[in-house]
DNA sequence: CTAACATTCCAATGTTTGTTAGAGTGTTTC
DNA sequence: GAAACACTCTAACAAACATTGGAATGTTAG
């Protein structure tokens, strides 16, 4: 029999979401969820963990307001409780990323092998792509594309890729991003598409960045 | 016997992070580093806790690579490893106050009765302090208003304002601050000086949360 | 109604964390 | 040198947490 004692100082609210924070699976959800709104199967499916497990950070999440949830029909979709959370996302990693040596270093071992493109200008990026220079891919599962994208990207979810290569013009420079440093998937595309003759780079920036930049983002 | 087996997942290390920002005493700790570096000793006492205690927070802090020390003869000074530190720490606040009813609750409560500047702009509260139209007083300790302040702004510590109520020109409209929305000093100078007749408001924001803003800081 | 399914709840496990007590380091002052 | 001081380390315990197995809930489809 636990007591509601509230122990309610200002920091003790302040330190759920702190809380929330503090475990990688719980990380790893967030970001999922920067994506888009997704049920409790697929969250567990795409970070390989146990639907139990996930169901309960997810509770944890939820009941620190970082998460909301939505009944409809047979599943419950779960999305992130506003923009400010996955800002917050972002300014977490970014100051892990300025002061853990480690996880520079790991990062950095992580995008040595890829064609990283050189982090011109956003904006230039934009420019090229509304010009027809380049061709961007979202390599993301469609869903996630579907949920939101970048402006004059289009989707070619990883797993489809080697499918649908056929699609993509012949002799344009291809970038592909997908969800943010953390994610492999843009890497493993750009080496995909360099074995097939195709001149191929990635952007680091997931929609999330992208977003936070105050760049626009399509639907 | 424990392994440095060092489960090292990208959002493992973010999460070590996160778990620094987990427990309410580390975060009072930070928000105290943030008005400039103290010792131990000085962080034990303003937030009320054993030094031993205060001693192993900051050891799990600087593992987090969130404060770094410095010894000078006896002491040994922490300070926030960056400004982008102090900035997480605004930042988890604002989420936890967007989020959580409870803390915006505990938050309207605390400052209900003293009287809060509506929120004008933080420049035309600059430009009123400028041309002399109000005092702007500072009433952290001394060494906080050291180690940088608003512009403009008079040190006048807490404890020692009722002996220098002197000092403020009369029929002047007093405006104080102090470390932040969290801290209550302002709201008990703002009490004391309109008891004794003389027009007080407070704002809540803090050095950290001007600087924030983009705000100049004199020092 | 029942069956199938997505999700959550409950209980039990081992692990991590917060806290305090007491001893130990390193530095200054005499 | 010794004493005083600021701070950290070790050990110990209770509380909190992550994870898994098994059962329960609520929804849709028949």
């Amino acid at each position: 029999m636990k007591l509601n004692v509230t122990k309610s100082s200002l920091y003790e609210h302040v330190s759920r979401i702190g809380k929330a924070l503090s475990s990688p699976k719980r990380l790893e959800l967030i970001e999922l969820l920067a994506q888009g709104e997704k049920t409790v199967e697929t969250l567990a499916q795409q970070a390989r963990m146990d639907v139990r497990l996930a169901s309960a950070h997810l509770k944890a999440l939820r009941e620190a307001r970082l998460v909301e949830s939505r009944r409809e029909g047979k599943f419950i979709h779960y999305s992130l409780s506003g923009q400010d959370v996955a800002e917050l996302w972002l300014n977490v990693r970014d100051v892990a990323e300025a002061h853990l040596l480690e996880l520079r270093l790991a990062l950095e071992q992580m995008s040595a092998a890829p064609d990283v493109l050189s982090p011109e200008s956003r904006e230039s990026l934009l420019a090229k792509a509304r010009s027809g220079d380049i061709v961007v891919i979202d390599v993301r599962p469609e869903a996630e594309y579907e949920a939101g994208h970048l402006p004059f990207a289009r989707s070619m979810p990883l797993g489809e890729l080697e499918k649908r290569l056929a699609e993509l013009p012949v002799g344009k420079a291809v970038v592909a991003y997908c969800r943010g440093p953390f994610c492999v998937m843009s890497d493993e595309a750009v080496q995909l598409l360099k074995k097939r003759g195709i001149t191929a780079h990635k952007i680091t920036d997931g929609v999330t960045e992208w977003q936070a930049g105050g760049l626009p983002i399509e639907r």
